[in-house]
DNA sequence: ATTGAAAGGGTGTCGAT
DNA sequence: ATCGACACCCTTTCAAT
């Protein structure tokens, strides 16, 4: 269903998506129209799903992250609904996952500087309760690789 | 230096860097070719990186994501770069941040399955020594703003 | 310095061989 | 898969503000 070529070429549009198609079909000894019929399949197919523009954070004032570990109130449908209504009102909070664990919920909150924090928990603490509520900040980011490892 | 235009600009090619100038014209009240110039601005100040194809990491077959919390063995400038060395050569490890408090760093693992933590475990400890290492498995992802919150 | 209109060039796309 | 023609869109130039 996917080729090692396909996955090249998966390979090289999620570093840049600008590649030219002479040069995709350099690196996997493929014609130009042959690639972009290829693309044009993984695109149909949903293996891509779209392009996007990759922006410095820093440059335009965003410079700083935290990572917030909530436990939830009541394990309920209801408290489920409102939580996830909650975050999804407040465009700071960029990423939530639910994992397993005495931890429920990880956020990722992007901001100008850690300052800012405050409004993002008063923010959410206005919308929803929480049993516990800590943060992290991004000290450094160590690896950020961007990228799937494909292959 | 960035008006309010350039970061409608930048939120549209956030979104989706195949945009035709000529649409994001009509959106911020611009011709194509001023358009063409305030992106290639943004490019060369560094405001726009580079233009990257989203994957369906469910469709390659990387559904899983696992958050592993890790605390160094000892807070030494030695252990920081055999960790900071150890994490780089394992491709599933995607993200290492540096935090704040009791946690010393939060990684994000892309897997084909929770199976699959295990290889990338012992790949890590068999590199380095670490003094707490716990792994949570994303049950669900809540929110996935993969864009920032400009303007 | 920044804009819009029109010309020019590059690149992707589609057909035929 | 290669070749060639077409079309589209980005880019550049130029006059104007």
């Amino acid at each position: 269903m996917l080729t090692p070529r396909d996955l090249a070429i998966l390979d090289i549009l999620q570093r840049d998506s600008d590649t030219p198609l002479a040069d995709i079909g350099a690196k996997v000894h493929l014609s130009p129209s042959a690639c972009s019929r290829r693309i044009a399949h993984l695109r149909e197919n949903g293996y891509i799903r779209r392009n996007v523009a990759m922006i410095d954070r820093a440059r335009v004032g965003l410079p700083t992250t935290v990572f917030v570990t909530v436990s939830a109130r009541t394990h309920s449908a209801g408290w489920t609904e409102q939580f996830r209504h909650a975050v999804a009102q407040i465009p700071e909070i960029v990423e939530v996952v639910r994992l397993t664990g005495s931890i429920d919920y990880l956020l990722r909150v992007v901001l100008p500087s850690v300052d800012d924090y405050d409004r993002v928990y008063k923010a959410l603490v206005a919308r929803i309760e929480m049993n516990t509520v800590n943060a992290s900040i991004v000290m450094e980011t160590v690896k950020a690789a961007e990228t799937l490892p494909l292959g």
